[in-house]
DNA sequence: TAATATATTGAACATACATTCAATGAACAA
DNA sequence: TTGTTCATTGAATGTATGTTCAATATATTA
């Protein structure tokens, strides 16, 4: 089995650096040849780990896809107190855990620009933004949250995230904000 | 002079027509061919108006970069009386004036993606930064927003308007937040 | 060791797309 | 009218880059 657990590593690798260039310079102005280079391996070979560029994009989206599904908010926390924390750990892992990281950068930019239908389908249906608008009714009936349409208010919250860290990803200047001030946008 | 006029308009239409291609799609996925068919004209009278599809995208930032420089704020007005007006005032473009929001989008992309480099620089130099960390700092002082560093909240504040904004551009779905919600991660 | 399967390479190929160009039509000046 | 300039077109060209492939090395199995 340590031809396959090898095979495995290695496609790993490849992900993981692919997902880092195509959040640092986009999907399109990443060329198979600079991955290639980066893991590094021949251009090639890079088709007999992946399919295509495109395989490459889906089977990163499959993984954020797969991850993160749980962001529900147990009924005893406060709804406010669970997206501080929540928030608070996904930007800590921008530096221990940058795979995290870029991945939730990656899952947005695949929502939202040119990228390749199948994949933007893939990530909009995995998508925080349904347990995120229930986690804000609650809060707003428990008066921690301001009054206004909840799905509105759950979107900009998350797309305000998004800009965020999209910009962590490509500015080593910018320093991770306090969770709170962002959490604050709802009360 | 209806001859110089022409040409001008022509390329003013070419113009927000890019932009707008640009912003929905991202400027690699808009090919050239898209534009002229969306003008519509040909694609080689593209490059009759145009040198080449960086140079369009060149004017657009130019523009961009020359238009809203007073981001200043008064000495009598409160810091966040004015940013939320500012802020207002943007958002209202998206319905009226599409082509200024188009273009806030669109300067925050260069910045930030895999852009052409001459054309990143110029949309850097050009940014609302600056004057809104002293508004922030004043605003400190006179205690209406809290504590912490003033760049990582201005940064803070600004690609979380980026990143709503690049949403509210490609889903008609997401309407335009109330501005004071995104002040308040200044409060 | 021999035989087979897998990993790896670099160059060749195919395609998409920005760009060029020769030709045509329309406006304008004389 | 006649000549000149600009506008316009669609097909041809060149290039960048994703993908394929024949050849070679390395590992695995018998």
């Amino acid at each position: 089995m340590t031809r396959k657990e090898q095979k495995e590593e290695r496609r790993k690798a490849i992900l993981m650096t692919a997902l880092k260039l195509f959040v640092e310079r986009g999907y399109h102005d990443t060329k198979i040849t600079d991955i290639a280079e980066a893991v590094p391996m021949s251009t090639g070979l890079m088709f007999h780990y992946f399919e295509s560029k495109e395989d490459l994009l889906m089977e990163l989206v499959r993984m954020g896809s797969a991850g993160p599904g749980s962001v529900a908010c147990p009924e005893d926390v406060p709804p406010d107190v669970y997206l501080t924390s929540l928030l608070g750990q996904i930007l800590s892992y921008a530096k221990e855990q940058p795979w995290v990281f870029y991945m939730f950068v990656l899952m947005g930019q695949v929502r939202r620009t040119g990228m390749p239908e199948e994949a933007r389908k893939l990530a909009e249906s995995a998508d925080a933004l349904v347990p995120t608008v229930s986690m804000i009714k609650r809060g707003q009936k428990e008066g921690v949250f301001h009054k206004g349409d909840a799905d509105t208010m759950t979107r900009c919250f998350w797309y305000a995230v998004q800009g965020i860290m999209e910009q962590m990803a490509t500015d080593p200047e910018m320093k991770a904000p306090d969770p709170e001030w962002i959490v604050a946008m709802l009360k």
